[in-house]
DNA sequence: CTTATAGCTTGATATAAGTCAAAATTAACA
DNA sequence: TGTTAATTTTGACTTATATCAAGCTATAAG
C-alpha cells in the first residue's frame, strides 16, 4: 500500500471545462479523480460525439488508452476537480510484484468492460423515460455509495450532455424529465434534482412497451 | 510461449446452438476461440436481450466475468466451433513472470473496453443503414484480416440477432439490406453476402441526416 | 421425400422520438 | 451589475423506425 502510495502523484486541479485527455494523446496513466465530475466522450470523423460515461470521485479513467498506447476518447471536468496520475507502466510493475493489486487492476478494467456492455443494453432496447430512470438511478446509487443524499444531488451535466449519453436528443431528455415529474417521481428544477419515489423509478426502469 | 501452451488446453468443440458459458457462472477462464463463430448477450430482468458482440477464430471472450468472478452474459455458438481454454488464475501467474504477456492481457481487456465504446457511438448516434453499413465493414475487416474474402462471405447469425446487435428491430435489418442491395452496394440472400462497393458503404457510414 | 418450423421479406399503419421554432430562465462575464 | 450567451422548456409538426400482418423460402426433422 505504501508503494502504490509512492507510484501515484497529485496531477493538480482541473478547472470546470478543462482537459484531462484528449483522444489522440499519448497514454502514459490512468487517473483517479479525488474530487468533481468528468465526462468522457469520443467524436468520430464527422463530428458526430457520443458521450460514453460520467464518472465522480473514486472513480478511474483513461483505461481506453492502454489498447493503441493513445487515448481514443476526450476527458473533460465538468466541475473544478482534482485528479491523481498512476503511470501506467509503474502500476503494471507493481502489480507484477503484488497479486492483490494485479487482480484489483484486472477487476477495474472488467468492471469498464461490464459497464459499458450495461449502456449498450440501455442504448439498444429501451425508450427514452427508461433510459433516463436508469441513468437517475445509476447517479443515484453512485451519490450513495460516497456517503452523499441518494435521493438530492445536482445534477453536472447538460441536457445535451445527458442526451448524447442516453442516445436522446435534448429536448426528448427536457420532456422526458418533465414527465416523469409530472408523475411525482422526482423534482427537477435546472440542475437541481431529487428523487420522490426510488421504487416508482424503478418500476418504469422495467417498463417496455416495445 | 511454451509456458503459455501449457496453461491453454483444448476445451472441446461447441456445436451450433450450444453454450460455452451463462451469465452467473463461476468465472474461471477465459476462451480463445479456435474456429467457429460465437455471439454473447445480456438479459435484463424483464426478459429483453441485447446481443453485445460477435466473436470469430482469433478472438478472446469471456472478460465479463473478471469484475465479480462471475458471466455476466451468455457465450451461444453460432456455429460448430473449437474452443481453448485459458484458466485466469494461471494466466495471472504467469503475467507476473512474463511482463510482455501481461501488457498483452492488458491490451486485450482495454481493446474490448474500446470496442463497446465504439458500439455505443453506433447505437445512440447512427442511423438504421449506416449502424448496418458499419456492421458490415467491420465483419469484412475481420474476414480479411484472417485471410478470408473481404467481400463476400456467410452471416452466421438471424437478422433477429443483427437486429439486436444493432439496436433494431428484424424487419428493419431486412428492409436497410435490401435497400443497400437496390443501392447497388452489396448483394444479398439469405445469409450469403458480397459487397460490391466497400467505398461506398463506407461512405454510406459516414452518411447523418440526423 | 414430405412436412413442419424457423427465418426472411415486404406492405400498411402507428408511434416514439426528432426537428424546428420561440420564449423563458439561468449562468457567464465585461 | 448590466448585458450577452448558453441552457432549458414547451409547442407544433415531421420522420424514422416499430408494429402488425401476410406470404414466401429455406432448413431441419421425421
Amino acid at each position: 500500500m505504501a508503494r502504490l502510495d509512492d507510484l501515484i502523484t497529485r496531477k493538480g486541479v482541473y478547472r470546470h471545462g478543462s482537459i484531462l485527455y484528449r483522444s489522440g494523446d499519448k497514454f502514459q496513466a490512468l487517473y483517479a479523480i479525488r474530487t468533481g465530475f468528468f465526462k468522457t466522450q469520443i467524436l468520430n470523423e464527422d463530428g458526430r460525439e457520443q458521450v460514453t460515461g460520467f464518472q465522480m470521485a473514486g472513480e478511474i479513467i483513461g483505461m481506453d488508452g492502454i489498447s493503441s498506447d493513445a487515448h481514443t476518447c476526450d476527458a473533460v471536468a465538468l466541475e473544478d476537480s482534482e485528479v491523481c496520475e498512476i503511470p501506467f507502466s509503474r502500476l503494471e510493475d507493481l502489480s507484477r510484484e503484488l497479486p492483490p493489486l494485479q487482480r484489483h487492476l484486472h477487476r477495474i478494467l472488467s468492471r469498464e468492460i461490464v459497464r459499458d456492455q450495461n449502456i449498450m443494453l440501455l442504448l439498444g432496447s429501451m425508450r427514452a423515460e427508461e433510459r433516463l430512470a436508469t441513468f437517475l438511478l445509476n447517479l443515484s446509487q453512485r451519490f450513495a455509495v460516497r456517503g452523499y443524499s441518494p435521493t438530492s444531488f445536482q445534477l453536472r451535466m447538460t441536457r445535451h450532455e445527458i442526451g448524447s449519453y442516453l442516445g436522446l436528443k435534448l429536448e426528448t431528455v427536457s420532456r422526458a424529465l418533465s414527465h416523469l415529474q409530472e408523475s411525482k417521481l422526482i423534482n427537477v428544477r435546472n440542475r437541481s434534482l431529487e428523487i420522490l419515489c426510488l421504487s416508482g423509478l424503478q418500476a418504469c426502469m422495467g417498463k417496455r412497451t416495445r
